[in-house]
DNA sequence: TTGTGTGCAAAATGTTTGCAAATCA
DNA sequence: TGATTTGCAAACATTTTGCACACAA
């Protein structure tokens, strides 16, 4: 899905929920989608002043939630302390797994199609029915650690 | 490892690293390992002052990295702000997947074997060396939705 | 017009830290 | 004795909320 094409699904989404197509919102959706890598709520909303100097700190966290909700953003924890936001450029299955480089801080995103039968294998067996998983590696990265430069640093 | 055996290894734990052997550590280790299921460090506290009254939240606070540095305690983050802390009975495998309950919010532990060959797998695609991995299932009680009552709510 | 959305600042939450007094080795 | 540990309260970091004003529908 294009970025124009995402951009026409939030308003709808906001109008078909009852909710007001605002200047501040619109300046959070198009900073997010203006991110290549994950981004926290401080950081978005400093992407966002840029295009709207009027976005405040309080907006952006009720923005979030919406964007989550209409799966155009993706939320993940990876245990810091604070939140990291992603756009979902596809359908958004959620059997997605994150590998955290301890090095670079980067976030990969992986695509893990066997954690829905491990969810389903193990709750089944607790009498419980999934309803979400996630699946984190930490990893240290191999160059950084023979060459002392990481090549995901530069780029 | 049987509780006195594990508090043993505490005591020697701290000496060996030139801490020393506290009251108050004491207690905080016999109250983190009288609990069954998982606790918080605020839970940790109400327990811990109930053997000693002397004890504070800073030293909970600062008693728990050192319990975990040991291996006598494991962390568990599920992404709900506060840690979850959990007696760590055995020899201390990584490879323990966390099932969490929606409805009773209880926190189940699972063997999952897998995850070591998935973390190599995915991060070797990336150039990368797997330090530690987790695996999140959460769910909804199936007894619940069908007849209203958690089983395990009332145990 | 009017009720939703906003910015601001204060509050809430979970955790960490500075410091003087207490205590273990 | 003397350095480590403690309790207290203040500091922190992130997120949430109350309120009066602004603005989209």
């Amino acid at each position: 899905m294009s970025i124009p094409a995402a951009r026409d699904k939030f308003r709808k989404f906001l109008t078909q929920k009852g909710l007001r197509v605002t200047n501040q919102r619109l300046a959070i959706f198009d900073a997010a989608f203006a991110q290549k890598n994950h981004f926290t709520a401080e950081q978005l909303l400093d992407y966002a002043r840029v295009i709207d100097d009027s976005v405040s700190r309080a907006t952006v966290y009720r923005t979030l939630p919406i964007m989550t909700e209409s799966v155009l953003l993706r939320e993940v924890d990876i245990g810091t302390g604070e939140k990291f936001y992603h756009p979902n450029q596809e359908g958004g299955s959620s059997q997605v797994a994150q590998v955290v480089c301890l090095d670079c801080d980067r976030i990969f995103e992986i695509s893990a199609p066997f954690m829905e039968w491990y969810g389903n294998t193990v709750s089944s067996k607790l009498g419980l029915t999934p309803v979400t998983q996630r699946l984190q590696v930490s990893a240290r990265c191999d160059t950084l650690r023979m060459t002392g430069t990481c090549p995901r640093r530069a780029s």
